[in-house]
DNA sequence: ACTTGCATGTAAGTCGTTACATGATTGT
DNA sequence: ACAATCATGTAACGACTTACATGCAAGT
């Protein structure tokens, strides 16, 4: 039945699955809300194309209908899709976690570059680290009020509180490799 | 000058920066080692192709020489090498981590999913962290001894001990969700 | 009037994987 | 003698990205 599909067909597919239809494009915004922390956030076109092939396989259904003057598709999933995505997650391991991680690659190979150099990416970390916090923290806020158990949100409350927690970690651990560096911090100047 | 190359070649280029020459399989063994933990460890192929690359940039020199009766090519990073790798670590701003988190990503439509499968799959994570942590904790030991400022193993210890951290924490995290989903744990059965 | 957002794609190219092929060396 | 390890690649293919192109709708 259901041939193998890329991993990032499935992550739409889920998306799919918290009850709208949606055209491409808000997908898309889904998936930089979501997504993107614990996956990827696949490039608008990539979107369209694995839209496609879902369409091909009858696991979403492309609803064409007018938005005030245009032509505007949105799917929705299929009894199909709902399968699936059950049959995949059953049958199929998860894996371990793949980490790309440039911070840890480049300080791991800091004998090669100017330790001044390195603290600073270390800081500049730690900015981005902040606004992920902030960003993923807003999402995370957006689901109270059903985020109990059988509550629609549940698992996505779930999966943002853990990965609140990893984003702190990170930055826990940001300061303790600066701390190792004899990073002074920005305690003296305030 | 430096042609901007895949950051996997800059990976590659960054394990030869800890003295020896190595020919392509060490290279491989050494990243199952380490980078697989940070970054990715490439395909066998694919280690061939970038040293390939880098050697037709002069980042690597290719010293073909008889190791008992066969031809045996090991590659040294030349200065041309240490240069890029220098310059690309100054000038290239690192970017945020990318993290492909099987795991999290079926978590987050966990609602797609029979329960018990899903506490399943979180318990299947705990055995591979597991795995994960004696592996990482191995090397980790292997770096005793010359770990501490001004030594080589400096750095790769410090990236050790954080990657350690992060396999404890996403425990903890599975653990955190095993209870959240009414699993009882080992505890009662032992 | 103009910019920003909404919405959908095509085309080209790269990174990287899997599968396969080959052969020498070492250990048991 | 046989298996495992060392060592080096080729070929085919797929997922994904970037760059580009297009045009309507809505807000200021």
């Amino acid at each position: 039945m259901s041939q193998d599909l890329p991993v990032t067909a499935y992550a739409i597919l889920g998306l799919l699955t918290f009850g709208d239809e949606l055209t491409g494009y808000e997908i898309k915004q889904r998936a930089d809300m979501t997504l993107r922390f614990y996956w990827v956030s696949p490039a608008t076109s990539q979107i369209y194309t694995e839209l496609r092939r879902l369409a091909d396989h009858g696991l979403v259904r492309a609803d064409a209908h007018a938005d005030g003057g245009r032509e505007v598709t949105s799917y929705a999933i299929t009894d199909a899709g709902q399968e699936a995505l059950r049959t995949w997650m059953a049958e199929t391991p998860a894996g371990f976690p793949v980490l790309k991680h440039p911070v840890l690659l480049r300080l791991l190979v800091g004998h090669a570059s100017e330790p001044a150099r390195t603290r600073q990416m270390l800081h500049d970390y730690l900015v981005e680290l902040d606004q992920a916090l902030a960003d993923l923290g807003g999402v995370r806020e957006s689901l109270r009020g059903a985020d109990s158990e059988g509550e629609p949100f549940r698992f996505p409350a779930l999966v943002a509180d853990w990965g609140l927690d990893y984003f702190a970690a990170e930055a826990v651990h940001t300061q303790r490799a600066l701390a190792s560096l004899g990073d002074p911090g920005p305690s003296a100047t305030a």
